[in-house]
RNA sequence: GGUCCCGUCGUCUAGUGGCCUAGGAUACCGGGCUCUCAUCCCGGCGACACGGGUUCGAAUCCCGUCGGGACCA
């Protein structure tokens, strides 16, 4: 199993979404676990819906999963050997020319059988393949023809791609036997459903791979959860992309559709942003923090990569997603204290003169870090004869407006008692003379 | 409508005739921890689509039915 050759061939005609995706990493994986070569190969014939845009598109999506290929390729660029080949098959009488197009010829008796690698031989009867049409009229090769020509003479070893090709696959194999070529080894990998049940579309909402990054999950977590959709390896749920190259294979993919369900991506995002560096995560949040509104480029250069990576460390204890922690660090960035509607009944007299007398505290013995901030506010605390239990929750909606989040020490440390000490005296004047936010 | 594929907890799946009164994960529900919770820990609910075979024995093999999907018209 040495020389082994696959592609993606992925048409441009919008964005990639996660079942494409989803056979992009098959192949890719089993590329690499085998040590073959990976093909990307753009199926642009049907020039009226390709653009630029699309590939871009594609493009950028394999990049962000990591998904690197050894060869790229355009159908558009082998043209010439597509019309080479109709011309061959018109000459051995095994296609002719009908108002126009070129038309493929299908023997009416006997069957077609495709050996595949996980379903086993799938007969299909030749009575039920009628003739069609491998040029139109405007000389441009249709997908099927076009695939069959490119696949053979970039010496593809293994075809793994959805299943909504396999009733294609017949005529493509009466097209391998009419031009004499060595067939394929064939692997149709199930769909990926919408949670109707209907191949996963538009319609499912969010299919979009970059639409996924956009909503802050990480690349490794979309493709753990890709490669589990359809393939396994016992009980285990968490793969590296390592781990993935190491173990994938073919015989390992099931044959059943799977519905595609965000909320085990999310857990497994969740675990993955404790599996990767503060460094990578920081700079993924600053990158997500901008483009939700959170804070500008100046900002968090001003917060600093320290901070910022504390930042990170703390709010991965409880978020799902970069986007979701990247609204929940609004709280470093110098602003004002801010209170949703619901949340200003905490607030009443004897919280609100707690809180004012931690904010002295705070600004006079307290400095950044968990432990000095505990023991101020213990002390303050105590001192005024006021339980944690009582005025914690204020404490933690007014210096983060949120009233969930980690540890309340280590999120007024990373606050510092400046910006700390001055939400508590906004969210603690007296009533009238308080901004209501929210 | 024709052809083809598929059918284990809501979801992703383990399972390749006995290890299965079906395992894991997630979701959900309950409890614990705690200033809080969306994290964490513990516990719970929950499936072999149905009917016939084959076999000492079937989730696993065969047939049929039903259901779902894809492709083509």
């Amino acid at each position: 199993m040495n020389d082994i050759t696959v592609r993606f061939a992925p048409s441009p005609t919008g964005y990639l979404h996660v079942g494409g995706a989803r056979t992009g990493l098959f192949n890719w994986l089993f590329a690499r676990h085998h040590g073959g070569t990976f093909i990307l190969r753009i199926e642009d014939t049907d020039r009226n819906r390709s653009t630029e845009e699309a590939i871009d598109q594609i493009i950028g999506s394999l990049e962000w999963l990591g998904l690197d290929w050894d060869v790229f390729a355009r159908q558009t660029d082998r043209i010439a050997e597509h019309l080479a080949a109709a011309e061959k098959l018109k000459a051995t009488g095994h296609a002719y020319e009908e108002e126009g197009a070129l038309w493929f010829r299908c023997p009416s008796e006997g069957t077609t059988s495709v050996e595949d690698v996980m379903l086993g031989r799938v007969d299909f009867l030749n009575s039920e393949l009628k003739d069609f049409v491998i040029l139109r009229s405007d000389r441009t090769p249709t997908y099927n023809f076009a695939c069959v020509v490119d696949d053979a003479s970039m010496g593809i070893t293994h075809v793994i791609r959805g299943h909504e090709h396999l009733n294609n696959t017949p005529r493509q194999v009466l097209m391998y036997h009419a031009l004499g070529l060595p067939l394929p080894r064939f692997a149709h990998i199930p769909l990926i459903l919408g949670p109707d049940r209907s191949k996963l579309s538009k319609r499912h909402g969010a299919v979009s791979v970059l639409e996924y990054r956009e909503r802050g999950y990480l690349p490794e977590a979309v493709m753990n959860f890709l490669a589990r959709l359809g393939w396994s390896h016992g009980d285990q749920e968490i793969f590296s992309r390592e781990e993935l190259v190491a173990l994938f294979d073919l015989p390992a993919v099931g044959t059943s559709a799977a519905i595609f369900d965000e909320s085990k991506l999310q857990w497994l995002n969740h675990e993955w942003m404790h599996r990767v560096s503060t460094e990578r995560l920081a700079h993924l949040l600053a990158e997500r923090i901008m483009a939700a509104g959170v804070a500008t480029a100046e900002e968090l250069e001003e917060v600093g990569s320290a901070r910022l990576g504390r930042t990170a460390e703390l709010l991965r204890e409880r978020g799902k997603t970069l986007t979701q922690m990247a609204q929940w660090a609004w709280f470093v960035f110098p602003r004002e204290a801010r209170v949703a509607q619901e949340d200003q009944e905490l607030f009443t007299p004897e919280i609100c003169s707690a809180l004012g007398s931690l904010a002295d505290a705070i600004e006079q013995g307290a400095d950044a870090s968990p432990e000095s901030m505990e023991k101020t506010v213990r002390a303050a605390l105590g001192e005024a004869g006021v339980p944690l239990k009582i005025v914690g929750l204020p404490l933690r909606v007014a210096v983060t407006g949120s009233r969930v989040g980690p540890n309340l020490f280590d999120l007024l440390a990373v606050t510092g008692p400046v910006l700390v000490a001055q939400r508590l005296r906004e969210v603690s004047a007296p009533e009238g003379t308080r901004g209501i936010h929210g």
